[in-house]
RNA sequence: GCCGGUAUGGCGAAAUUGGCAUACGCACUUGACUCAAAAUCAAGCGAUGAAUAAUCAUGUCGGUUCGAGUCCGACUACCGGCACCA
């Protein structure tokens, strides 16, 4: 009998689609599962084989969940704006609105080949005004709050095609698509507070559930770190702030660092003498991109202020001030005191201008690197803090610099603030008005949505704003308090902004008069289970955990937190281990694997692949053992008997597999559960028969995994109703646990026999058994026994002398 | 340079967290069925051995332990991320 899969496939997908069987009910009695996969960007290049891997993941606990009886939400939607999109229009001069359709239209009817499980009534998608309505209103929100501000940041910027640059499209600091040089330039653009919520976004790491490393990867990404933030005056007589995580080893600054943009050279510029050795670093420094400056870490360069001296706060010794690059603007006050002596990259520096290096905590030789071990070292040199830890001295010198107001305890963070602006087409207009008497004026929420006008072109104007600024009709209007001429904002919002609340609308996708019923978001959030990639740790998971937050704030969501649990899946590279990439041809489309082997196919061997967490490389032959054990279940039905229980010779089986599977896909064993279920199989063919019950439970245990083969071998084995009705099965522990195990005998760590016992042997048993057994009787013979060790239901180890 | 991860048969990988290394699958070999091939079924399959003997095998070197893929120390290679974080 054979098994049709596309014929198959395509009549469930009907059936399901039009019985609408995984649409989440609005019955908010019911107990509630909420599982999210990140929505994709839908590119023009369509569904990737990377794609499904997260997606069947979630969909076999959506659907597992569903069968133990929660009301589930599984929802997809599309991350729709975005550079390429608007690149591709601006190249073929068509709308990024219809290449968007297009692109999603496409992804949707891959994702549906694949039979997952998504409750498409809730699809949402980012770029259509009635979403981004709300995007737009978050937005005011945070202005309201204070949270959105300007500032004066750089940008990247083309000097070919005049236009701003992401920092993908710069390479090797060039621009990717020209090759003219990437300048850095300042503009006035729109951020975000996220550095406000820093404290509470690594505090509440703890109330949550995410994988270690992603954990690891936000407080790392966050960087608290505690110091003091120490005075030091100039001979210019000013004060040059400094943040210091290591305010013990003052004693020991012997120069201070500015980063090259730092205020105080413009400040000083008529003391400096040497002010075109300055302007030409500074020139080079700003013709370097972060990635650059970074990479040259080890030839450290610099420029010495001829003129201005800092001045040591704790025994007033006057001590030059260079500038360099290491010390970046973006980090605590953009300058620093050098302690060459215990810091490797003040030590390198140091060692390079043949700066005086004086060792002030002792422990190491600091002529020849620098020490930097804060656990054992003991401060010397250091006047009233000699003889003390580390840890003494900091706090004894923090307290120092209180009481004669020379400093303070500092708490800084790596995190900055987001920028929040993109001088693009295809982003959500912000929807600020600029007033010459009122300033930065938020538009009525009644305005809302602050629709895309429609433009001729959608390049970038030549001088760095986005095309909407050529817009006169649409730019030129009046303030909304003082009625008097305004302009409005013309970037657009970055795409991080659409995908920092989707979650929240999936709740309820339609509402016109709030993001989301306020009922509605108290029953679905949190998101029960998040699996996303690594890629997105740092960034779009940071960034939704502070909107939540925010939210949170003003009383509009219930939690806290977004999401209960976050795991993160690894990449599946190309046949030859590499990254999959148009560039490399290694690409491999789902849709062929799918019209080849079937959707069933495709999700279980994703899933068999490997460890869910780890990256794995494809394999075109591998795929065939998956349909092989896909087509061997099928054949079950010709040997399928009466029988409403499991046969005696496979009930032990039936239960470790129902339990196997059960907790493996709980903790993304995916591989080894299947694993189990084709051992599970092999023992049926073995016995050349299956009761009607054990097939019942085999199908409902494959079934989150092969949806379309075993909803059609339910309804052809006439078990009544739609798989998807029925519960999941339920295993008994006791029956578990075989009656006779096999244990392994050693003689001094070597293994010598393996020998049948029963179960529930005792210790002294297992040793008499042991002992009895021939090839162990004849290697203790005349020797001492030293010890004897008895690991039930494993191993006897009997060490003799 | 810093941070994170990984390393087990020809290949993808398992290993109940210190207790029988290589489950499950791919590839391969042999056999059955077939005129033949494919498909299917059965058997074998870490290395050196004639061997069911023995020895060696989880990136390298060392350590702890009756016992190490697993723990500790030093290193090597590859992959990913990065904002020199003072």
């Amino acid at each position: 009998m054979k098994y049709d899969f596309a014929k198959v496939e395509q009549k469930w997908q009907r059936i399901w689609d039009e019985k609408k069987v995984f649409a989440a009910s609005n019955d908010y009695t019911k107990p509630k599962y909420y599982v999210l996969v990140e929505f994709p960007y839908p590119s023009g290049q369509g569904l990737h084989v990377g794609h499904p891997r997260s997606y069947t993941a979630l969909d076999i606990v959506a659907r597992k969940r569903r069968l133990e009886g929660y009301n589930v939400l599984y929802p997809m939607g599309w991350d729709a704006f975005g550079l390429p999109t608007e690149n591709y229009a601006i190249k073929n001069h068509i709308h990024p609105e219809i290449v968007t359709r297009q692109n999603v239209e496409r992804f949707k009817s891959q994702l549906k080949g694949l039979g997952l499980s998504f409750d498409w009534d809730r699809e949402v998608n980012t770029t259509d005004p009635a979403y981004y309505r709300w995007t737009q209103w978050i937005f005011l929100q945070l202005f309201k709050k204070g949270l959105a501000y300007k500032k004066e940041m750089s940008v990247n910027w083309c000097t070919g095609c005049k236009v701003v640059l992401a920092n993908e499209e710069v390479v090797n600091g060039v621009c990717e698509r020209c090759g003219s040089d990437v300048v850095h330039k300042v503009k006035s653009q729109w951020m975000l507070k996220i550095t406000e919520y820093a404290q509470r976004l690594i505090d509440d790491l703890d109330t949550v559930n995410y994988i270690d490393r992603v954990s690891t990867s936000q407080r790392n990404w966050i960087g608290r770190s505690t110091g003091a933030q120490v005075d030091f005056q100039t001979t210019a007589g000013d004060v040059l702030t400094v943040f210091t995580t290591r305010p013990d080893t003052l004693f020991g600054a012997t120069y201070m660092v500015i980063s090259p943009e730092h205020p105080y050279i413009e400040k000083w510029a008529d003391r400096i003498q040497n002010m075109d050795a300055v302007r030409s670093y500074q020139e080079e420094s700003a013709r370097k991109s972060d990635f650059e400056r970074t990479e040259l870490a080890k030839d450290k360069t610099g420029v010495k202020l001829e003129g201005v001296m800092g001045i040591n706060p704790v025994n007033n010794t006057e001590i030059p001030i260079f500038i360099s690059d290491y010390v970046l603007m973006t980090y605590g006050t953009g300058a620093i005191m050098a302690v060459p002596a215990h810091d490797t990259r003040d030590w390198e520096f140091a060692k390079k201008f043949g700066l005086p290096i004086i060792e002030v905590v002792k422990g190491g030789n600091v002529q020849e690197e620098a020490f930097t071990d804060c656990a054992t070292g003991i401060l010397v040199n250091s006047g009233f803090l000699d003889g003390l830890s580390v840890e003494e001295a900091k706090t004894r010198m923090i307290d120092w610099l209180s009481e004669n107001k020379k400093g303070e305890p500092k708490v800084n963070y790596k995190l900055r603030d987001w920028v929040f602006a993109r001088q693009r087409y295809w982003g959500e207009p912000i929807p600020i008005i600029h007033c010459d008497h009122c300033g930065y004026v938020p538009l009525d929420e009644s305005e809302l949505p602050l629709k895309l006008p429609e433009v001729e072109s959608y390049e970038p104007t030549g001088d760095g704003d986005s095309p909407l600024a050529a817009i006169d009709s649409w730019v030129n209007v009046t303030c909304p308090k003082c009625g008097a001429p305004a302009k409005r904002e013309t970037d657009t919002m970055p795409q991080w902004a659409g995908s920092s609340w989707y979650f929240l609308r999936y709740c309820d996708p339609d509402n016109a008069n709030a993001l989301a019923a306020k009922e509605a978001l108290d029953y679905w959030m949190p998101v029960d289970w998040y699996n996303g990639g690594m890629e997105h740790t740092t960034l779009h998971l940071l960034y939704s955990r502070f909107w939540n937050k925010f939210l949170y704030d003003i009383g509009v969501v219930s939690t806290p937190e977004p999401y209960a649990k976050r795991t993160s899946h690894g990449m599946i590279l190309g046949e030859n281990g590499e990254k999959m990439s148009k560039s490399r041809g290694n690409v491999v489309n789902p849709d062929d694997i799918v019209r080849e082997f079937g959707a069933d196919t495709l999700r279980l061997y994703e899933m068999f692949i490997g460890d869910f967490e780890k990256s794995a490389p494809w394999s075109q032959s591998s795929i065939k053992g998956c349909k092989r054990f896909l087509d061997r279940i099928y054949n079950l039905l010709e040997i399928v008997q009466e029988g409403d229980s499991y046969s005696s010779a496979l009930e032990g089986s039936f239960h470790k597999t129902i339990k196997k599977v059960t907790e493996d896909i709980e903790v993304l064993k995916f591989n080894t559960a299947i694993a189990a279920m084709m051992s599970l199989l092999n023992e049926i063919s073995n016995q050349g028969a299956v009761t009607r019950a054990e097939l019942k439970t085999l199908l409902l245990l494959l079934n989150p995994f092969a949806p379309h083969l075993t909803e059609e071998m339910w309804e052809r084995a006439q078990f009544g109703g739609m798989i998807t009705e029925q519960s999941w099965p339920k295993f008994d522990e006791s029956k578990c646990k075989d009656a006779q195990v096999e244990i392994a005998v050693q003689v001094s760590g070597r293994i010598k026999a393996r020998i049948m016992v029963d179960a529930d042997s005792t210790d002294s048993e297992l040793l008499e058994a042991a002992k009895s057994c021939p090839e162990v009787a004849a290697l203790i013979e005349g020797k001492t026994v030293v010890k004897e060790i008895v690991v039930k239901g494993k191993l006897v180890n009997i060490v003799v002398k």
